[in-house]
DNA sequence: TGGGACCATATGGGGGTCAATGGGATTTGG
DNA sequence: CCAAATCCCATTGACCCCCATATGGTCCCA
């Protein structure tokens, strides 16, 4: 597979790692990526995790912009200064930092969860409630699919 | 890494002093920059630091207009006159002084936030909640990438 | 078909290394 | 000569390499 699909909880341990679903390693492998881009993303209490070509998107994005205008700098704010490059261990653990903890309400257990080109730690009764959440305004729109 | 990313909030001592964190000085001796050129942001009540060449590419930007206009005069204010020079001592510190505390509302603590070229000296909450809006009002314009 | 060998993943923890912090001693500048 | 800035050292705590254990699943063979 080479893309992150599905999600998984797993446990933190007393020193504050997590271990990533051997899954989501696989594709990481598979990609060859080697560090993780993590950022807090822009809509949900989620850190997002990709590779470094997510960063450099971004930055493409704000060099089309006038690079002093107030947009260019906020964008910057966003992605440079909630975001950082971070690398597993040798056994494929993540550290859960402040950084992490502190936007996602994370505690004890992080939730993995796929999204095609990069995968995303949840805290896990958010993920519950913002998923299902979305299945019912989806419901209510009248786009389910299938 | 050759840039400045995330943010990292940290204690001012006894002494008015506070560590840059590591990564942050990790880039500085990439960069070889040995002394920080620090300004008064343009667009947030924070201080922005980078080496000397920094204040080379706005001088240069200044002399590409009239010398005599409104705009480079403007400009001059600003970065000649809300801008100073520090060092950082032997275990990587900075002293917050009264320059820094004014305009940022720092007093207790220093969050650093990195800029990819620069980075920045920010009150705690102050960040905190200009960012959440920067997210907010990207999360209106619709312009969510990936 | 049931038992057991084998394997992969998740989890736990020891111990070394390095960064953040605190504070005494010394120097510098007004 | 005094106050502030800087040097230097000690302490604490966080992170990371490395190895051990737990847990659950699959495959093979009798």
């Amino acid at each position: 597979m080479n893309r992150f699909l599905s999600h998984a909880t797993n446990r933190i341990d007393a020193k504050g790692r997590v271990s990533v679903p051997s899954s989501f390693r696989g594709v990481l492998a598979k990609l060859d990526i080697r560090e993780l881009y993590c950022f807090q993303d822009f809509v949900f209490p989620a850190i997002s995790a990709g590779g470094p070509e997510l960063l450099d998107r971004f930055e493409r994005q704000i060099a089309d912009e006038d690079p002093f205008s107030p947009q260019a700098n906020e964008m910057s704010l966003l992605i440079h200064g909630g975001g950082v490059f971070m690398k597993l261990d040798q056994e494929g653990r993540l550290m859960v930092t402040d950084f992490i903890r502190d936007f996602t309400g994370i505690t004890n257990e992080v939730t993995f969860v796929g999204r095609a080109d990069h995968f995303q730690l949840w805290a896990p009764q958010v993920f519950q409630e913002t998923q299902a959440t979305a299945r019912q305004e989806r419901r209510l729109r009248g786009l389910r699919p299938g």
